[in-house]
DNA sequence: TATTGAGTGTACAGTCATGTTCAATAAGGT
DNA sequence: ACCTTATTGAACATGACTGTACACTCAATA
């Protein structure tokens, strides 16, 4: 039982691939199982029987995606007490991120809206944001601004579409 | 030869008006005839004898809406020789317009990438942000940076997604 | 060697939207 | 009163995708 459970692992690997690969060129909304068993040289069938539920295609391919484009670690930059140098390290470290893993990224928050599935299978990128804002917006002076601009700020420093509208341009 | 037109002009409206409701709430890629007719109340085939394409009924929809939500006048601020003072009054006007625009505006963006027509149709939105940012860049004092960082801020400052994002944390 | 099981090929029923046709209706126009 | 026409209601063929079923092959395993 290991030549075996080789090859069925090699096919699942396939599948996950090719779907992947899929999400990225037109979005999980418009991803068919059936465009995904092509992809990835399959019969249908045998999508079905790896990934009974759409939604466990979904996650394996966000465990499978997440470990080859990791979240930056926090402790890049928690440990520095200047906040704008700390903002800075965390928007480098962020933007990087962004960088290599925007390619799917991209479809994946555009699909959200469609694929309520998708929000919580990528909880963990919005708990990491999150997470993020809340030490990153900790002690800065407010120049006579509200602290609320200091938070809007930051977070729209934070989010992917920034990057990208920037990115485009250098 | 009166009261009937009037009265296929009034059908005609109903179904724009359902078509402009349904892009607004799902998106004009999720949006089916089917889905205008019923919500127009209407039956299909009246759908496919005002808008026999549904590309035609796309542009009917574009311009109505377009009347209601017009783009601000360049006039506002193209006489401002200042380019802080020029930008800051292009922003206030563009802002008004994507808050009150952004119901549909958002959608219509987030379904570009599917729906090809969509491009040719928004055209006269991205000729307007074209046209705009190759006037707000100029006049500017780079201290140091390129020019081009000045471009992509700017650029970066007419997005929807930026107005957006700042506006939704106020 | 007999068995197990991953993968194949084909097939069928069900859903949903499209696009087109046809006869019928009801109201406006002359 | 007679024509015109926008709209209706029903029908049909088509295409894409889903989910499930069944019989089959072939290689790995015990």
């Amino acid at each position: 039982m290991h030549a075996r459970a080789a090859a069925a692992d090699q096919t699942r690997r396939r599948i996950i691939e090719a779907a992947i690969a899929l999400y990225e060129a037109r979005g999980p909304a418009d991803t068919t199982i059936s465009a995904v068993a092509e992809h990835a040289r399959v019969q249908r069938l045998t999508v079905y029987r790896h990934f009974p539920d759409e939604r466990l295609l979904l996650d394996a391919c966000w465990e499978y995606w997440s470990v080859l484009h990791p979240l930056p670690p926090r402790t890049q930059w928690e440990g520095i007490a200047d906040p704008r140098q700390r903002l800075r390290a965390a928007l480098d470290a962020l933007y990087i991120y962004y960088e290599t893993a925007g390619g799917l990224l991209e479809r994946l928050l555009l699909d959200r809206a469609r694929m309520p599935a998708l929000v919580e299978v990528m909880e963990p990128f919005d708990r990491w944001l999150t997470e993020a804002r809340a030490h990153l917006v900790e002690g800065w002076e407010t120049h006579g601004r509200s602290r609320q601009w200091v938070v809007a700020l930051i977070d729209h420093a934070l989010q992917f579409t920034t990057w990208a509208s920037l990115a485009r341009r250098g």
